[in-house]
DNA sequence: GCCAACGTTGGC
DNA sequence: GCCAACGTTGGC
């Protein structure tokens, strides 16, 4: 069991776009990081606990609670032709990107990346460094209970 | 295998 | 919209 930081943009899919899929449930497709899809591939089991993250917005930060509710399997827009996401590298025997389902645990109040940097405590965590830009983190589990704990009210 | 050029991310 | 950081590409 692993704990996760996953960005996503809100103009594309918000925590409320994501409490309205069909079982709450969205395919995380669209990464094209080696590192974020190694850790979707390799790592990433039914059940683990993700802080869904929306980025590149106005207030960015920390939205709600998911969960992996899917190994990982081939992201179906590398093979799209003419597609954002299409890798003309990327054949069905041999797919380059792959994606895991993940679940609405419950939206949260907004946790800022300007109240992330405030908590002394939570100074270790990835998304904090200086240039980071991968998005999809590993969380540490005392990181992760700590702000389950901020996110309680 | 080096590394300059280029593209992307994402906070501000 | 700016730009720092950093990943990828491709010529050599």
């Amino acid at each position: 069991m692993r704990y996760w930081l996953m960005k996503s943009e809100p103009a594309d899919v918000s925590i409320d776009d994501l409490a309205a899929k069909p079982n709450q449930t969205v395919d995380w497709y669209g990464v094209r990081n080696y590192q974020a899809r190694n850790f979707m591939r390799d790592q990433m089991q039914i059940g683990d606990g993700v802080l869904f993250y929306h980025s590149n917005c106005e207030t960015p930060g920390i939205a709600g609670i998911a969960e992996v509710s899917s190994l990982a399997y081939p992201d179906r827009l590398q093979f799209i032709k003419g597609h954002k996401y299409f890798d003309e590298k990327a054949t069905q025997e041999t797919p380059r990107w792959f994606n895991v389902d993940v679940k609405l645990v419950r939206k949260t109040r907004l946790l800022s990346l300007k109240e992330l940097r405030e908590t002394p405590k939570l100074a270790d965590m990835r998304i904090l460094q200086r240039g980071n830009r991968l998005s999809i983190t590993p969380v540490d589990p005392r990181d992760w209970l700590f702000i389950l704990d901020l996110l309680k009210d």
